[in-house]
DNA sequence: AATGAACTTGCAGCCACTGCAAGTTTGTTG
DNA sequence: CAACAAACTTGCAGTGGCTGCAAGTTCATT
């Protein structure tokens, strides 16, 4: 019997598909933030991987997919994170402390977190795609927050609103750490929008 | 002497134009709305407001901008709004005051902001698109908001994020009142939402 | 070794979108 | 009114993203 380990399914095919799925993201990050998204196409991308273009669109959905990546582990470990800590604290403090996972995640992978900055920076029609990535998992934190408060979420706005606030105060942190390429830490910066977010952003000082 | 009216140009040229611009978001709408966006071809489209393909593309710069539209009137309009109420009262709550002016817009053109939602609910990809219009808004609304405080943009992070919180309200709060097909109005909605985040975002009754 | 599933690839094709070079309409000027 | 220029529409040809299909090839299983 061969030991299970989730984060390698072991099978010399699936080590192949591993290889040719971080070649082909890593071509495009490179490519893309050399030459600007527009001036590649899938067929640079697929060519530098080693693999044809249509092979390209087995791993992929779209030349986007390719380049800004899938961040569904991390949420999905968040939401795990944040079911336990509802129970013990306000909704807004639980947030807080579940997003210090992605945040974690982030940092851990920070080469190809600014390879992206500097692509969407010279194609800003790539950053909603970001955010769309985002908007299946926001749903799913609003009926899980709803839930817990016991309210509907169709009647009631506060779930939906602090999740998309908190998201927001989110993407200005990272969009600030990826500007200073990482001069300050992503959690600091995360930790400081979440206060003025408590404290109903007041006027700073 | 012809009186000039700087919302209809005059010139039969002109007015042609806007015709034919209404046709096209209008045969838009129609049609994605009872489709469904992928099932609609921009030669479809185009075949109904009776020009040809060629000319849509001389109109909007995509299918999806037409039917997801500009706003920039009213983003400009709401920015000249906002110049005037920062300097007497505190930035939520200007803000806060200044977003009345697209509520008013969106709430006067209910019909097509429902067809919009209509066609959104079932092709969501649209979703971050017209967040992606309001990209640049915020981006400019920020720039204000740290030349009032008079902070650095790119060091503080409170312009971008009052911003980008106050948005992600918004658009809650038009998320809801879309679901709720007007049952209840936007004013009162974002109201509700604007009070929520002023008071930091605690735990509802 | 044989069987079938998984993976890659070329091909043909749809459609969004663009530049170019007409042709047509409209506003203007002498 | 005639003539000219600017604005607008359109067809055409072409690029590139993306898909379904029908081979071929590689790998895991028995």
């Amino acid at each position: 019997m061969t030991p299970i380990d989730q984060d390698a399914p072991l099978g010399r095919r699936d080590l192949r598909k591993q290889q040719t799925r971080a070649a082909l993201t890593g071509a495009a990050l490179r490519l893309c933030s050399l030459r600007g998204f527009d001036q590649v196409t899938v067929d640079d991308i697929s060519g530098e991987a080693g693999v044809s273009s249509r092979t390209f669109f087995n791993y992929f959905a779209s030349k986007e997919d390719a380049v800004l990546g899938d961040h569904l582990v991390e949420v999905d470990a968040m939401r795990a994170r944040l079911a336990v800590l509802l129970p013990t604290m306000p909704v807004l403090e639980a947030i807080r402390r579940a997003v210090l996972l992605p945040v974690a995640a982030m940092e851990a992978d920070r080469d190809h977190w600014f390879l992206r900055m500097e692509i969407i920076k010279h194609s800003p029609q790539l950053l909603p795609r970001l955010v769309l990535s985002n908007a299946e998992a926001e749903r799913a934190t609003t009926e899980q927050i709803a839930a817990h408060l016991g309210v509907d979420p169709a009647t009631h706005v506060y779930p939906a609103l602090v999740v998309a606030t908190t998201s927001a105060a989110f993407r200005v942190a990272a969009t600030g750490w990826m500007a200073a390429a990482g001069a300050r830490s992503l959690g600091a910066l995360v930790d400081r929008a979440f206060t003025a977010l408590a404290a109903g952003l007041p006027d700073p000082d």
